[in-house]
DNA sequence: TCTGGGGTCCTAGGACCC
DNA sequence: TCTGGGGTCCTAGGACCC
């Protein structure tokens, strides 16, 4: 069996841990840059604002309503998503963190032991809730799929009180019938077409379709392995997570600008700022890359066709993690992209090809590679710990840094040019000193 | 004026190898 | 007319997730 823990609606959630009178109002958690709306209240779904819906759309509906707009404090955020996972990693034997918001508890055999799986879900939810809170819903069923589909259900369905389990056959038939095509976990938007215009409107058709007929139509093997979960039969296992982390195949950094750039030594100090970025993520798990992806787009709204985005990408003669490394090889790349005259709003940098550091596998018949210079990487360990100690960005490569300002005379715009909005930001009251709480 | 930022897995096709 | 049968690696692209 598999529970599904998953926080509501987690980042306005946050929001309300610090601000109780946030509290059955309407409140929503803007994107990044302020861009479109990513999280919303039950009062917010209610007046019909979409997930995921750019705000300068949505702005005669929030002002009519009075609804309370944050930015994202991915800061507090991640602060305490890692609160409400170390707590569920003492609750539960196996732990699988599946993204901020979400986990999946592994719970083979543990019915013996607990007696009623529901009772146990129902604990959890109180902890996590006394304990951060944040509100949780809890799915319990023998597949994954069959535990975000018991969870939705939980969600939507107030009666439950933010628990289901479907251990048994019977409970499973009545929550498959309940739930549209649309909303089974591997379902988008593409798939919810084609099926509906084959008559397949529900998760109950969805189950009783055939191998042969997921496999054509959703994707080849990975429909048929949905379809199987749906009945019951487990295909994918629960991948523990060690120490509370995740651990990434790729690590990506990328922004929108806060305002359209064409000079290339801006555009430059984003690439080198997102590099940087991309190396401490990699380095705060452990491993080395040995391909980076630089990519720099135009405005994708704008008359222009496509493509908007360039990119190249690079296999590194040598996997490393050292941000002088990654920056210098990065801005070698922007230097291959970038075109002259041309307006670009948006820029990453994606590492790929992770190996743990210190252990690069060799290759049959390759001469070993040289090993990484100690003093690069004790000077990365420096640079990690003075930023953890006194701020993100504390110290950093100068190719980072904001171009000189221009001659007197021109007039400069002030800040970091390639730096995002963010006009409603809630301060990081758990992590920064400078932010703390003042009580008194 | 204003439109996010991460990730995953899978498939197909081409180059190349024996 | 007929024209092997595997492999691997890489890239691009699609679909999905939170």
């Amino acid at each position: 069996m598999f529970a599904l823990v998953d926080c509501n609606n987690f980042y306005v959630s946050c929001e309300r841990a610090f601000q109780p009178a946030l509290n059955g109002v309407p409140v929503v958690v803007l994107s990044n840059n302020d861009g479109c709306i990513v999280s919303r209240s039950a009062e917010a779904k209610a007046l019909g604002i979409k997930m995921g819906e750019p705000l300068f759309q949505v702005r005669p509906l929030i002002e009519q309503h009075r609804v309370k707009v944050f930015s994202s404090n991915y800061a507090l955020y991640g602060d305490m998503s890692s609160r409400v996972m170390n707590y569920l990693t003492e609750a539960a034997p196996e732990v699988e963190i599946y993204s901020a918001d979400e986990a999946f508890l592994g719970l083979h055999g543990m019915a013996r032991y607990l007696g009623s799986l529901e009772t146990y879900a129902r604990r959890i939810r109180a902890e996590v809730r006394q304990r951060t809170h944040i509100p949780t819903c809890v799915g319990i069923a023998p597949t994954k799929t069959l535990a975000k589909l018991a969870n939705r259900v939980a969600k939507k369905d107030p009666t439950l009180d933010g628990v289901l389990s479907l251990e048994t056959p019977e409970a499973r038939q009545w929550a498959l019938a309940k739930v549209p095509v649309q909303d089974v976990w591997g379902i988008g938007r593409q798939y919810a077409i084609k099926l509906h215009a084959q008559g397949i409107a529900t998760a109950a058709d969805l189950a009783r379709c055939s191998d042969a007929y997921a496999r054509k139509h959703l994707g080849g093997v990975v429909g048929a392995r949905l379809v199987r979960e749906l009945q019951g039969f487990p295909c994918h296992n629960l991948a523990p997570s060690e120490d509370g982390a995740l651990s990434r195949q790729s690590i990506a950094c990328t922004r929108t600008f806060g305002r359209p750039l064409n000079e290339l030594a801006d555009i430059c100090g984003a690439v080198a700022a997102f590099a940087s970025r991309a190396a401490e993520k990699l380095r705060r798990q452990g491993s080395v890359a040995h391909v980076l992806t630089v990519f720099i787009s135009q405005n994708r709204f704008g008359p222009a066709p496509p493509p908007h985005t360039r990119s190249a990408q690079l296999t590194l003669p040598t996997a490393t993690s050292s941000t002088l490394d990654l920056v210098s090889y990065a801005t070698a790349i922007l230097n291959r992209i970038w075109q002259p005259g041309q307006t670009y709003v948006k820029a990453g940098v994606i590492l790929d090809g992770f190996e743990a550091a210190g252990q690069p596998q060799l290759s049959l018949f390759e001469k070993a590679p040289e090993l990484t210079h100690p003093q690069a990487s004790a000077l990365m360990q420096r640079l990690d710990q003075l930023n953890a100690r006194f701020g993100r960005a504390a110290v950093q490569v100068a190719a980072a840094l904001p171009s000189q300002p221009k001659p007197r005379g021109t007039k400069a715009a002030p800040g970091v040019p390639w730096q995002g909005q963010q006009q409603h930001r809630t301060p990081a009251v758990t992590t920064s000193w400078d932010e703390l709480w003042e009580i008194g």
